[in-house]
Order: structure tokens, then C-alpha cells, then sequence
DNA sequence: AAGTGGTCTAGACCACTCG
DNA sequence: GAGTGGTCTAGACCACTTC
């Protein structure tokens, strides 16, 4: 049956354990073209086309690609095609201080009033019903998007907060992170982990429901307790998360708007 | 039970957008089914038994069952079986001072001297044919490896090492971790960003070549110079990297009898 | 030998973008 | 409407583990 597998065979080889997966040889492949014959930005054939070059299902050939597009090596972009992705962009995600302490590069987006999902209560160490302030933000570096965060503040971090003060929207938002400025931060800790974008933050982070994101949660204590919680989703196939002391310094253009309105 | 389909065809309404794809209701519905049916550990039916019982191919079941490793929640292994997995594992990723100092919660492996990749050599501001000391090193946590590091070190960086230290194996790894206690450590970095496993990483961690990893690169900065250069693959699905102050603090992980059938 | 997940195929149709 | 990537199918065979 299999012709196709004679080709592997070439001469006396010592083929010792392995018959290497198609898609992952395909893959090897690909990743030497990107290396050698393709700049950045550029358009890939089309997946027949390529599955056509390669002597492959087009399943296979996606397998492969799958595959380089988590590797930050493409991106794919449904009905417009593949092209080959610039480097990961460095972003810094040690952040000191309160969200939305002065230098803070995140953008207040909206704001609600809303129970929280049960592992979010627990981990503030409230009841799983009480509903706590949940601050949208955003992050993008040269016009694309790279973060979204859910930030879930108890009502009791901010109690000088009333609804008075800002109805919804962005303007709730700041509102929110400027009470939050009022406490005293004892300490913070991060954890990150694989996970993949729930349909919301997929939208925001302009890519389909289930792209891989690295998960940033960092817990904020203040007044001995757990006074606010950040779960920070990264686009993981063009972000690279830098910690420590020297990381990525470099990048940053002066950003002239940042003043009070 | 899902017969949910024939909502999407409710009369006239304007659903506006989104016909969900099959394999992420089923993702959505095999999760619930994991918290409430299944407990750690269980095995699944297998996937032509699911894939049948849903109504889908075997692909599209697939597909679902990927996703849910990708975050965690399952554990296949070819020639068993698919079963539930526990959660995550916090691990501190965090290290302050070089590595193999006291404390150090990684096993030397080996140790090769060769030419490292040329990312690697550029990072190290040494020469790309320039050969270095390769330490390899794994870190396990209850018997299951999370973790394969590669730690590239100059030879300028151990300068009184000699040949007959150690001829080869953990040993010589650990020669070469002990002359590098003798250079004051200036400062160090971090970056995490999403990999997949090349086949000797994948070997190490018990999983296929290409599965999704975390990769941890830290510089540690030395005499002015990089005076060297770590490369730690954790595994994604089981791993959940811990940074910061209070990083080793236990979750609230009330789970109690969640136990059925 | 039986049963599992992993790879692969050759189709089909759908959702989306763009000229 | 043409062209792209995204989803889905119904098969087949392979590599691996276990009995």
C-alpha cells in the first residue's frame, strides 16, 4: 500500500529506533525555509499549495503548522493566509505596586460589579456569591494587542468607592484602580501557567477561541488579606514574559498622554 | 446530557454570530463532566467509546481531549489510556543565586563540553564555534519529572576546572557547578515563554516530541559579563511557575468529598 | 494478541477577508 | 465571488503498553 513511505528510505540507512512523524520533519523543514528564504511579514503559499509541494494530507500539513504558529514562528490569519511572524515581543510582567500605579502600561477598559468564579472567591477569601469589582484592561505594544486582564477587587478593598462616582465604563475603571491606590501593599506573588483564551479574551487578543495564553495571576495583599487578584492572559505565541532585574528595559518610547483628565 | 444543538435553531432569532465549533462545546461539556463525574486519577473511556458516544469522528473528539491536556485537565498516554488529571504543580521557579548552590533543587545529570546553539553563543558573547560546558539537569517532584534544563557555561566562567576534575557524568556536572560558586554573582534575568519539547527534552519529561513546554531562560550576570546562560523546559500541561514573595503559600483548595461514580 | 492513543489520508463544507 | 484558513468526517494503519 504505502508507496509514499518508500521515499524515506534512502539507501542503506540505519533508521536505529524512530520513523520520524511526517508532520514533525515537515516541521524541521519548514522552520530551515524560515531561517534561510523568508523575511518577516511575508506570505506562505497556501495550505494546498504547500500540502501539494510536500506530498501531503493538508491535515498533516497543518499539524506542522499548528505547530510553528505556537512557536511564535507564524501567524495565521483565517481568509487572509500565513505569514511569517516577527519575534517575540519582550514584555515585562513584574509589575511593583498597585495596577494602575503611575507607570503602569495597562489600559482601563470598563468595569463591573459581578460574583466572581469560584476559584477567584477562594483565592480572596470571600463567599462564592458576593459579588466583587471586575476591572477589563488591556495591553498593546506598537498597535497589537498583547494581554487582556480580568481584575477582581472586593468591595471591601475600595469602600470609599460609590457608584456615584463613575457609572461604567472606563471611566468605573479608573475609579477603581485610583481607590485602590489608597492601601498600603504588603506584598504580591505570580504564578504562570499554560492556558488557553476563553472566547472573551480570544476576541480581545484578536485571535480564535482556545489560542494558547500564557496565564499571569498575581495576588495583591494589603491589610492582611488578599486585597485584589489579577489573571492576566498573554497572546503565548507573540509574547515573551520577562522577570528580574535587567529584562526589558529597551522598548519603551515616552508615552506624552498619560496625564489625569 | 447535550442535545443542545437544536437551540442554536431557535425560530427566527438573531443569533447574530457564532455557530460553536464541535469540539469546544464538547471541550465545554467534558470539563463540567470532569468536575462533577470524574475523580483524579480515573480513566476515560476510550476515544472511539467517547467520540461514538457524542456522535462526532474520532478527530473532532480529539481535538477536545487536546485542549483539555493543553490546560491540564487530562493526561494521555499512548497504549493506555486517557485519565484525569491532578492539579497543577506549583513550582518555584524562582532561584536566587547560581545554580547548584545549596538549596538547589535540581539533579545534575551530565555534563558535555560542545558548541552551543548560536542564539546561545550570542547570548553569551562568545564566539559561535566557541565549544562550552553543557550541564544537563532535571528536576522531579513526587516521582514525575517536570522539569530538563540545559545550562551552558564558559569555559572562561570555570577557569580552574581541569580535565581531571571529573571525566564525564554528573559528576563532572557537578565539578563544573561548584567552580561556578566561586565567581560573584552581579545580577540575573528571566523569561518565560511557550516551546515545544525537542525530543531529547521529551524524552526526560515522559512525553512525545513537540508537546507544549514553558521555557525559562535565565542569564546570570557575572565579572560584567553573562557568565551563563540557563535553559529550563517545564512541562506545560503539569506545571504552574511560581515567582515572587510568598510564592511557596498553599492555595485554598477546598475540595471535599467530590467523590462519584 | 488485544486495546490504547498517535499519525495520516482524501475528501467536504463553513466562516472569514478582500477586491 | 474568489481565495484563505477553520472545522469535520470516516475511514486506515502504526507505535506502544499490557496481559
Amino acid at each position: 500500500m504505502g508507496t509514499l513511505q518508500a521515499e524515506n528510505r534512502v539507501g542503506t540507512l540505519r533508521l536505529e529506533t524512530v520513523p520520524e512523524p511526517k508532520y514533525w520533519h515537515l516541521k524541521t523543514v519548514l522552520t530551515e525555509a524560515l531561517d534561510s528564504e523568508f523575511a518577516v511579514g511575508e506570505v506562505l503559499p497556501n495550505e494546498r499549495a504547500l500540502a501539494a509541494r510536500f506530498g501531503v494530507a493538508r491535515a498533516t500539513l497543518r499539524q506542522a503548522l499548528e505547530q510553528l504558529e505556537l512557536e511564535g514562528r507564524l501567524q495565521r490569519r483565517r481568509g487572509v493566509g500565513t505569514t511569517v511572524a516577527p519575534p517575540r515581543v519582550d514584555v515585562g510582567a513584574e509589575r511593583n505596586g498597585w495596577p494602575g500605579a503611575p507607570g503602569d502600561t495597562w489600559n482601563p477598559v470598563d468595569c463591573a460589579l459581578a460574583v466572581p468564579p469560584a476559584a477567584v472567591a477562594d483565592a480572596l477569601g470571600a463567599d462564592r456569591d458576593e459579588p466583587v469589582h471586575i476591572v477589563r484592561r488591556s495591553r498593546v505594544s506598537h498597535g497589537r494587542p498583547l494581554a487582556a486582564e480580568l481584575l477582581y477587587v472586593p468591595q471591601a478593598s475600595v469602600p470609599e468607592l460609590t457608584a456615584i462616582d463613575a457609572p461604567s465604563g472606563p471611566a468605573r475603571a479608573r475609579a477603581v484602580l485610583r481607590e485602590l491606590q489608597h492601601l498600603e501593599l504588603e506584598s504580591q506573588d505570580r504564578a504562570v501557567e499554560l492556558g488557553s483564551a476563553r472566547a472573551d479574551d480570544a476576541k480581545e487578543l484578536d485571535r480564535l477561541p482556545g489560542a494558547p495564553v500564557l496565564v499571569v495571576t498575581t495576588r495583591f495583599f494589603a491589610g492582611g488579606r488578599t486585597a485584589a487578584l489579577s489573571a492576566a492572559t498573554y497572546r503565548a505565541d507573540t509574547c515573551r514574559l520577562t522577570f528580574g532585574a535587567s529584562g526589558g528595559v529597551e522598548i519603551h518610547h515616552d508615552d506624552p498622554a498619560r496625564r489625569a483628565s
